[in-house]
DNA sequence: GCAAAAGTGTTTGGATTACACCCATGC
DNA sequence: GCATGGGTGTAATCCAAACACTTTTGC
């Protein structure tokens, strides 16, 4: 057992990378940023960071999303820590990955100081990445399966007003597998939605209604019942 | 947005607190150590140390399991990544959690030289402890509640050979609730156990009859079918 | 009318629940 | 015999899967 003195300890550094998801013609998708810099130059990663010295990591993971998208105010998800010693060539970078859901229709990206492209492609089609960050992607996008199952989350990534069916594709592309449309409605009627008037538009068969979650009667639900949700 | 120099942010520690889970008398504990050095000297805190330069995360969770129990061979668990700026008084201290299942019958603790004291506390009566133990105890242990329900971690916590009554009491702690018996043995029939002949001593009334968890069945149920452990 | 997808009902079998009952052991 | 838990069966109910059918829109 060899000691060394604390502050020679004083020697990390410790990044923090977003993996930022988005659905879309029903499909997961990540977003990717082509590398600027050395090292992995014009590589595709995740979009990531060095942690500053003031900041909490939730602060890294929120400033990270914001500089990239603008978005605030978006529910982070802290995912797995990697650190193996050779994972990054200039020196020992602990990192942590954060995860974040949004809607893609309602922003635009534009590529950073960092980043000379930025894009969005399906979870399934990931290239190879820069770092060990397919490891990452792979074990986050895990991650987000669970808590698509026990945590509402799906409603983060579906637009405001969504159709059933869309809400339907999102788990069958997560999971990889075909669902039942008469079953899958039975499943989510415990699930609180507000049912609009109002109707799918251009399509070239029945529109579909649009439903979207109901959070303050799902706050109401999990505080005082014995509700839980579940998919 | 400010930028500084990469070198700059060599500049962190990184430490790794190990909660490390035992089951006795119905109730889960927790393995607490009582410092022998400063900051917070003679409280109790979860066992953790820094991460050397060498070591991968996992690795370094190894070695304070086994400094601390002399085992191996146990499976470590990733939980949460803990990184407030201020939660360290020496200095930017970022720390993983990781969380180990023991048999607290198969070996002792013995005090290290990092610790005076060692002592098993139940879950549900841990005092207050040193840092933000406290919150990475609680947090820890609410992902040792989830992997209790899809994974067969249980069998790390009993005994080789256990009775269902108390593979039911586990249960029964850890999600707070009663079950009924007859109930929880039909549930758990998918499970694959070995049945003993062998049967409880010195118990002062009806014997029940010891089980294994069949690893082996196990691996081939999960890798050939759709099965999945589910509690 | 036809294609395409929206939307709903019925049947069946398997799991979950509540509850009752019998069994083996120590004292 | 009795106290204590071990161990099992039954009936009612709920839930999930499979599948068929009707409805509404664009063209």
């Amino acid at each position: 057992m060899y000691k060394i003195a604390f502050d020679d300890f004083f020697n990390y550094s410790f990044s923090l990378d977003s993996v930022i998801f988005g659905f879309r013609n029903g499909e997961i998708n990540v977003l990717l940023i082509k590398r600027a810099l050395e090292p992995f130059k014009n590589m595709w990663a995740i979009p990531g960071d060095l942690v500053y010295p003031d900041e909490d990591l939730s602060n890294a993971a929120e400033r990270i999303l914001f500089e990239l998208t603008k978005l605030n105010n978006v529910e982070l998800h802290q995912a797995q820590t990697f650190g193996h010693p050779k994972r990054h060539p200039q020196g020992r970078v602990i990192t942590s990955a954060y995860f974040a859901l949004v809607r893609i229709e309602e922003f635009h990206v534009e590529a950073s100081s960092w980043a000379e492209e930025v894009k969005w492609v399906p979870v399934h089609e990931v290239p190879e990445l820069a770092f060990d960050h397919n490891l990452i992607l792979n074990s986050t996008f895990e991650l987000l399966k669970k808590k698509l199952t026990y945590e509402p989350i799906c409603f983060d990534l579906l637009p405001k007003r969504f159709t059933l069916n869309e809400m339907q594709q999102l788990f069958e592309y997560a999971f990889g597998v075909e669902m039942d449309k008469a079953n899958f409605r039975k499943k989510i009627r415990p699930i609180p939605l507000i049912s609009h008037d109002e109707k799918q538009m251009n399509v070239k068969h029945r529109p579909a209604k649009l439903f979207s979650f109901n959070s303050e009667s799902y706050e109401e639900l999990t505080a005082k019942e014995s509700y839980q949700f579940k998919m």
